[in-house]
DNA sequence: CAGTGGTCTAGACCACAGT
DNA sequence: CTGTGGTCTAGACCACTGA
């Protein structure tokens, strides 16, 4: 069984990106242009168009033709909207991750907007839940719900300060790719949930309901979120 | 002054996108292979890819390797949290916009999260606000603000059950490409706007403050929205 | 004007799904 | 196995920007 290499475009996209993120290069700053990475990373053209187009989507870049391909400002919310988990608070250095609830394995949860299949609903899911803090103040609770199916010892991994979709695919060869999701303000959730975020009655509060897309046929992650956005903005891109 | 052709990716990917939303491929079905549709349209690969690409990152299909693309299921919700305008939301026939208050030039607002240039200061803003009706039922108020610059006649438009892309795009040739956001969940805003969107005190609404790119180096359009999610959760891909 | 990004072609080889 | 989508090459011409 051979692992498929990382792609070009995917490899110059990571270097690109590390060095916007690093500060190599700086908001406003002129990328090289297209034909000048083409040389630099002995690429043709397509492959870095590919790169760079996955940098304009994610925000990082914009491109303005005749003129060249320009650093974005960085955000200053929690890019939480877009892939990349939501341990990417870009340039975030304080974002902690805590285990709440241990996985193990529980029923379908009733009112969700997702429908599932047949094979799912055999198999059962593994749920855990995790808290986000930023500089040490609650600021998301996280409830995820995987297939119950093909991963061992993933009860015994410590999700801690780690990204869920990196051991997925580190250990488990599994890549989230995509997701869609259903936003809406609630007020405060129930009591238990107002405590592990710290939480007066009565504060309004983001929730999310996401599925997430892997590479998997018919393999989907699903979670829900509580945001408190009182400090901190949720942030997209489009 | 020679418009631009609409490129042939971007006409293959408006086609496809219809006859999805018409129902002509539906949810589950198989599209025509890429080679397919190269002969079918007579194009290249990689033109048709890059409609593909387009029709995945909307989430109108997933594609799958070695087996084809795959119409997705179409959204529940609005599709707010990506481009295409508010009133895109899909499949939603009932979808009615109403202006509030009508175009008149205002200063910058205070308390937004984006920085504007001078020049933005010295032309002044174009303010107007409109209100989105699902059903009859209030849904989201939209307060825009438009740089005061180069748009003759503005003022008098009729902005009702309109895209404000469109009347941008076709008769001042600007095209709103991109953009980002910022979320929150508020208690309910000021009572004049309560009232318009006929909401009890103290429930939460979503609130959204976002800049959106065009195709005019430097034009932004700026703009704030309050959404009651009690009814219709917000929509969104990644 | 030269250089930039935007579009497009006509191929090639690969990994993966279903038969 | 065949056909699918995923990656990549090596060119071409165009529209736009700034000097």
């Amino acid at each position: 069984m051979s692992l498929r290499a990382t792609p070009q475009y995917r490899q110059l996209y990571e270097k690109l990106r590390k060095h916007i993120v690093d500060g190599v290069y700086r908001e406003g700053d002129l990328l090289p242009s297209e034909n000048e990475l083409c040389h630099l990373y002995n690429l043709t053209r397509p492959t870095v168009r590919k790169a760079l187009d996955l940098l304009t989507n994610e925000g990082f870049i914009k491109r303005h033709q005749g003129l060249g391909s320009i650093v974005h400002k960085l955000p200053k919310g929690i890019g939480i909207l877009s892939i990349s988990g939501t341990t990417t608070a870009i340039g975030r250095k304080d974002l902690e991750t805590r285990t709440i609830i241990r996985p193990h394995i529980v029923p379908w949860p009733e009112d969700f907007p997702f429908s599932i299949s047949e094979h799912e609903k055999e198999v059962g899911w593994m749920y855990f839940t995790r808290l986000r803090l930023l500089s040490g103040i609650p600021v998301i609770y996280d409830i995820t719900y995987l297939p119950n199916i093909n991963l061992p010892r993933f009860t015994s991994r410590n999700l801690d300060n780690k990204s869920l979709f990196d051991i997925l695919r580190t250990s488990y060869r599994i890549e989230v790719r995509s997701g869609e999701q259903y936003i809406k303000a609630i007020n405060a959730p129930e009591k238990d949930i107002c405590d592990i975020l710290g939480l007066e009655p009565d504060v309004p509060v983001l929730h999310l309901q996401r599925r997430l897309d892997t590479n998997r046929l018919n393999f989907y992650i699903y979670s829900i979120l509580y945001c408190n956005t009182d400090e901190h903005s949720l942030y997209g891109i489009f």
